[in-house]
RNA sequence: GCCAGGGUGGCCGAGCGGUUUAGGCGGCGGGCUGCAGACCCGCUACACUGAGGUUCGAAUCCUCACCCUGGCUCCA
């Protein structure tokens, strides 16, 4: 198959190192609040890659991780009286509601942060060793340009767009954090402290997957500085490509803008579930490729209750039909050859429209199985009852 | 600056190599109406940012410009 390598900016076709096998890395939520349509669109998009995968034959090994370590879940906890520990713990049974409902696989593997610390310590303490990084004052600090500066994801980055990066202490602007010893926390050979957060999927994916991803997948928003940085703490570390093939999905907006954690106007699924079936929304994200924008709006999601009816009630009428006609495998191939093609859902959602219609029509031999592509490949269910 | 996406008739918007070049809004004419609206019928737009190229043939593919949108602190 082609899929987009945000590396190279274009498509490729996806080979992966072992030809049996796949080996993805999907950078998780950080578990403070629940989850918003954004953490539905990264994880379905690349439950629908999964799938196709193994629908082709592969074996996938899927980790993901669960960032449990960070200042947004010590907030939280603060205010509602509970520990961090505890506020994770809540955040992470919650994304497992959310994703079960939307009939998202589970991961080979789920890995925490709070659980690798002492693998992140060995890291950094090797960083330090190889003169990647720097003490200075109470942080220990990353050397980008000791490490050959920024170029996998981020071709050219200006300071000042990027903003007022320089802090006191530091060797470089673009610097990051290793570890910040703070008194709290995890104790360390550096004191006491929390380790940064581009340490923790480095550490997890190469403990886990090994030396080399094949995929690494997450939302666009995390190019940079996330996967720059753990694409370079990697690369120091040894000196092999970290990841053949980064893959990331655009955003869902809200009247025309990204939610984020600072901005407001987050649509959290538990909220959209209670207006639509979770197959509804899970057509609503498979309409379009997983790299264009999409707008959150009810009108939408409207039309794709209308194609989720249709499809639902051309699927129970075709149900039990055995041989595939040659109508029925023309659209299969479409179907099949639009996923082929950067996981272009959209097309193939609009085949399965297609056959849908003349399906409501007229008979059309064999198209069950087409449905049955539908469920296990996009993982929508079409046998719900209304 | 860098990355991604896009520039189609007055406007919105399909089209993804080839018969009449969607559809909608608007506009025009008519029907219905005491008039208007709504509604119905018909008519109307051979348009594809610019320049090269590939091809028997391009809005559709390639190259280079120009312009617009979004993103580049945390974030999926």
């Amino acid at each position: 198959m082609k899929i987009f390598n945000t590396r190279t900016g274009s498509k490729e076709d996806f080979i992966p190192q072992d030809p049996f096998e796949v080996k993805a890395y999907v950078c998780g939520p950080t578990v403070y609040d629940l989850c918003h349509v954004g953490h539905a669109r990264t994880y379905i998009n690349f439950d629908v890659l999964k799938r196709y995968l193994i629908s082709l034959g592969y074996r996938v090994t899927h980790v993901q991780n669960f960032t449990d370590i960070d200042e947004k879940i010590d907030q939280r906890a603060k205010k509602e009286g509970l520990s961090p520990r505890e506020v994770a713990e809540r955040f992470i049974r919650e994304y497992f509601f959310d994703m079960d409902s939307l009939n998202v696989m589970r991961a080979t593997k789920y890995t925490r942060a709070s659980e690798y610390v002492p693998k992140i310590i060995k890291i950094t303490e090797r960083l330090l060793e190889l003169g990647y990084a720097y003490r200075s004052g109470n942080t220990i600090y990353f050397d980008v340009e000791a490490a050959g500066g920024f170029g996998e994801l981020v071709k050219d980055l200006k300071e000042t767009i990027v903003g007022e990066i320089r802090v006191q202490g530091k060797r470089g602007p673009f610097d990051f954090v290793l570890w910040r010893v703070t008194g709290e926390g995890f104790d360390s050979p550096f004191g006491r402290g929390v380790p940064g957060w581009h340490t923790e999927c480095v550490a997890m994916s190469m403990d886990t997957l090994g030396e080399t991803l094949d995929i690494h997948w997450g939302g666009k928003d995390l190019i940079y500085p996330h996967h720059e940085c753990e694409s370079l703490i990697a690369k120091a570390l040894t000196g092999k490509r970290f990841v053949r093939y980064w893959v990331h999905n655009d955003f869902v907006l809200i009247e025309g803008e990204k939610m984020s954690k600072s901005s407001g106007g987050k649509a959290y699924i538990r909220d959209i579930l209670k207006k639509y079936p979770a197959e509804v929304l899970r057509t609503w994200i498979l309409r379009s490729n997983y790299r264009t924008k999409i707008e959150y709006s009810e009108e939408s999601l409207e039309e794709a209750r209308v194609l989720y009816e249709k499809m639902r009630k051309a699927a129970a009428k075709s149900r039990g039909k055995e041989e595939m006609g040659q109508c029925a495998k023309d659209f299969a191939a479409t179907f099949m050859s639009a996923l082929d093609d950067d996981l272009e859902t959209g097309e193939a959602l609009s085949a399965v429209e297609e056959l849908s219609d003349l399906i409501l029509e007229r008979e059309v031999e064999g198209a069950w199985r087409i449905f049955s592509l539908v469920e296990t490949i996009l993982g929508i269910k079409l046998h719900t009852p209304p």
